[in-house]
DNA sequence: CGCCGGATGGACTCCAGGGTCCCATTTTCC
DNA sequence: GGAAAATGGGACCCTGGAGTCCATCCGGCG
């Protein structure tokens, strides 16, 4: 592809602070409003209102509704991986994921299950009609999933857990119950069996634990 | 509302053969176009093709789109819990769950992990912006879900299963192991997430079993 | 064999929503 | 200060796609 055309905030172009500031609430808007309507059933109408700017200001930051969702999964990306780093960075034990998995269920638990996981949506919704959109995801995913299995690298590394033990393995187990137990959730309308998910993966990764605490899970 | 429309296939007016195969048609088309393009992203006027139809044909059967994705939802659980009878009802052994694995990621492998699971991707489209097709679609899973907490009764009760073993919560694991490797794979276009997820699931039901048989997964 | 109501074809209507345009205002830079 | 470009408002255009309508066809039944 010799396009020119760059998916980042435009990059030759004179941009001014407010212009970042109006591309900023654009998408914030779109993020908030495809997260619970659905990309789909969310209108360039809804986002520009909800977004306080217009539709000229709209196709200024965005060439159409396509990449502005491009955007979109940009910058729930960033935002999901950036609050992910704070969580798992520190990684170094068994307890600590504990922590993560409370963290996302009380998160969760807040919607009633509703709505599900910002990427995973997208995911489902995106991956069948946007190649580039779905690539992108994965590559997202990819990055979440190297958070997870880099702290079970050190764990393993620091003796907490077995040698034998597969990291990345573990780490794709662990998102995919994420996911499954968020899809489940939002079809339920119930935290409970994102719980349920989490606690087998988790159990699946004490099994692997040098010494194990205790019985397996509750 | 005291409204009188039933969503089942009308029930009091006459119905001859020639229609109910002409609902069937539309009903399979549907099926075929939404399954690879998504709810949303496919117009009556291609279900009106594919299906050999015209429009009338298209609302004498059903009241509008949504009807006709409410149909959807429950003919496509239908299919998915027939299918899954099939490899779950004589479930007594562990083996069999491996079986039935093997099935479905063999299934998904011939897309190479595209278009997830018709229920799931359902759910998390139609979730968020129809409440009824929600829950028919929860229903759908806790069936599918009982086929499998079924099988593991009767391996409890055959003494296979450890009587401290929970089979809804084994299930519900499980469940969100494969609507999870799912997502992932349709994400990633490849079988493998969802080969590692449900080999996670399994193992841990595996930890379960009263006499393991060898060592914890591979 | 003619009648009736369901089944069907397909043209037509209508509007939501994506996308365009033009002019006004603000900022930037010399 | 003023030209040029960025930012902004919002009316307008146009198409895709949902939904309507009616004339015709068919098949079972008295």
């Amino acid at each position: 592809m010799s396009d020119e055309r760059v998916a980042a905030p435009t990059n030759q172009r004179r941009i001014s602070q407010r212009g970042i500031a109006t591309r900023e609430r654009i998408l914030e808007a779109a993020n908030r409003l495809m997260f619970v309507r659905g990309v789909n059933a969310t209108t360039l109408d809804d986002v520009r209102e909800a977004s306080q700017t217009s539709k000229s200001q709209l196709y200024h930051h965005f060439a159409d509704k396509q990449e502005l969702v491009r955007a979109l999964v940009k910058y729930r990306g960033a935002l999901v991986l950036q609050r992910e780093r704070g969580g798992l960075e520190r990684l170094r034990s068994f307890s600590g994921l504990v922590r993560w998995r409370n963290a996302l269920v009380q998160a969760n638990s807040l919607n009633n299950g509703k709505y599900g996981c910002g990427l995973g949506s997208m995911a489902v919704e995106l991956s069948d009609q946007d190649e580039q959109a779905r690539s992108m995801l994965f590559e997202t995913f990819a990055a979440w999933e190297k958070l997870i299995s880099d702290g079970l690298h050190r764990m393993r590394d620091s003796g907490a857990l077995r040698q034998d033990s597969d990291p990345e393995k573990l780490a794709t187990g662990l998102m995919a119950a994420l996911q499954g137990g968020y899809l489940l959730a939002n079809a339920a309308h119930n935290v409970a069996p994102m719980e349920v998910a989490l606690d087998m993966a988790l159990e699946h990764i004490k099994s692997f634990l040098v010494e194990p605490s205790g019985e397996p899970t509750r």
